[in-house]
DNA sequence: TTGAAAGCGCTAACAG
DNA sequence: CTGTTAGCGCTTTCAA
């Protein structure tokens, strides 16, 4: 990689506009306090040179960077097969670049990383963190709190508090699941089963719950043995295989089970590919409602899936929006999610964003 | 978002082990033409200290910037609907990480982002870009040419070139389709159409080659109207939908086909669902073969589809290498693709990565 | 081998 | 309103 050739300074724009560096930098930094004819003299001169300022001074001077760490923190492959980072991505993008801000992508690969992240946001090279940390057991909040840079968090944080509550932005996963649960319940289902995410995870737990909010209701409204039957619950994590493992194993504890909530699409693809093997027609024997609206798997199952769509691109952007500002627009807020139930399962400052159930032919 | 608190200095750390500010400078870099008794001194004060280096200050001197930034210049939603990206980026990252450069996505929206984008590069804030540019007449290469920045591309760049020849890392598309066309043909196909991809793009326009390679063979040693028949090639996009139209179309005018080739998977599954629809059975009287194997839909498909793997993070890998290196290690070259035709398609430096055929049901 | 000193390009007081 | 000046924290000659 060679040197790049060396570009204009702000004593060159000076010297070409007969002012001061200081003029200039006024002028380059939004004008205030300059005269006009000055001023343009100065723009003019900038154009001409092609001058760009140079981050690096700049930034040892005012010690702030214009520059975002978003931390990915992901040990399984999961990652990488849905588009929810993707997603999350570029939301991110547009409202930092909306800011001028630069975004810096930080992937983690299993604890060896940690240090490296850690080190990285604790040298100050960034304004600011946005961080996506999946597990329970996750270390990587502890030491980015460490570090003592802003962060907010993608996802309800579910590691034990010993840094005071932590801003984050979350899908309102507890109530899309209630949503999705009734809607089965308003179909005339009564024994509906659920097909868990990886309970390291909160977006597991937080479906789940909404799934234990409607059934201890006794929204079946029938007999014996359904509400909250623990036999309807079945543990996976949020992946083909573990929904038709999982899927497998309620069949044989349930055979008379009717529908089926399961904490994502794919587990609702491995749900369905037991049921077809099975002979069990969807959703005449068994209707089936999956979580994330995962295009475009949700679409082109067979049959299509029912689903509860959480908006993702406008989770990340909120999230950079909080971090830069410390709040987001009232329009943006989403503080009001489809579902009359409480909106916020945790303590601390997180932002729930609303969810949709999504129709289609399998519930 | 708070200031962060203030770290310690080259000063503080030479003050603490009683050395001069070059001194640890020296042993912060390396610790070359430093005498051992002292360097550890120095260590012992960085490590008490928590000492991270300035990285704007030393980026002011040095103009070095131990940072790469990657371009994804991509309108469609398409982008963000596959994990083509994301494994890519995680190819990069851990090159980059292993070498610590910092990674800087940059995602453009549209033509309003491209000379955001220029700007950025020409200022010199990074020491090279990846870019991945998927348009045949996308501006952006010109403009990022313009910028001086060292650039590897991702993908065959298609563009005219007034920039010389440009670096670039692809999979071997026109290859991988040779192997899937000639897979086809060994079953005793003989009438095997191809569904295209996005003919602006340049992977579509190997894929069709490779294609026409083996129907131009006369592969099929069979009658008439078959090696290279125009009506078994239809236009598509890369999406579901595409397939599916493209798949009608074909239908239509050869209903007699018993093979088809798509240039991607997503547009497989969209033909499989047409002849699902149609009472034609896989692979019994239609074979399917896709590209990319992208999991888990590959996989999850009804019946699981036959397709053609690319090392997508490997090519991210190799990309990060070459702008690094200006090679890629030896071991890592994989020029030799499986299949005995050439490998190269385009002038100028191209690294081309085998591709494989993963063989399941529908072909 | 080590230290002293001179900036890298910019912003931010402070004067004028 | 504009210019002068003093660094930000680091690397890098150049001497010692």
């Amino acid at each position: 990689m060679s040197e790049a050739v060396s570009r204009p300074t702000l004593e060159a724009v000076a010297a070409r506009a007969g002012v001061s560096r200081a003029t200039v930098s006024r002028v380059v930094n939004g004008g205030y306090g300059v005269r006009e004819p000055l001023a343009e003299r100065v723009r003019r001169a900038v154009a001409e040179l092609g001058y760009v300022p140079n981050q690096a001074a700049r930034s040892l001077v005012t010690r702030r960077h214009d520059a975002v760490a978003v931390v990915i923190a992901e040990p399984e492959t999961r990652v990488f097969t849905d588009p929810f980072f993707a997603l999350q991505l570029r939301g991110i993008s547009k409202e930092l670049t909306s800011h001028d801000n630069q975004l810096v992508l930080l992937l983690t690969e299993g604890r060896d990383d940690h240090a490296r992240v850690a080190r990285y946001l604790a040298g100050g090279h960034v304004d600011g963190a946005l961080v996506f940390s999946l597990h329970l057991d996750d270390p990587l909040p502890g030491l980015i709190h460490d570090a003592g840079v802003p962060t907010v968090f993608g996802g309800r944080p579910g590691w034990r508090d010993r840094t005071g509550t932590p801003v984050y932005v979350d899908s309102d996963n507890r109530g899309g699941a209630r949503t999705a649960v009734r809607h089965l319940v308003s179909l005339g289902r009564t024994r509906i089963a659920h097909l868990t995410g990886a309970l390291d995870q909160t977006s597991a737990v937080d479906r789940l719950d909404g799934y234990r909010d409607v059934m201890g209701e006794g929204a079946g409204a029938g007999g014996p043995g359904r509400a909250g039957d623990p036999a309807l619950v079945v543990e996976s994590d949020f992946t083909p295989a573990g929904g038709e493992r999982a899927m497998r194993e309620l069949l044989d504890r349930r055979p008379d089970v009717d529908a089926v909530f399961a904490a994502n699409d794919l587990t609702a693809l491995g749900a369905l590919r037991v049921l077809r093997e099975r002979g069990l027609r969807v959703p005449e024997d068994v209707a089936v409602v999956g979580f994330d609206d995962m295009l475009p798997l949700a679409e082109q199952s067979d049959p299509p899936l029912t689903t509860v769509r959480q908006d993702i691109e406008r989770m990340g952007r909120l999230m950079a929006r909080l971090l830069l500002h410390g709040t987001a627009a009232p329009d943006d807020a989403g503080q009001a999610p489809d579902d009359a139930g409480p909106v916020a399962d945790a303590p601390g400052p997180g932002l729930i964003l609303p969810t949709t159930l999504i129709r289609r032919a399998s519930a």
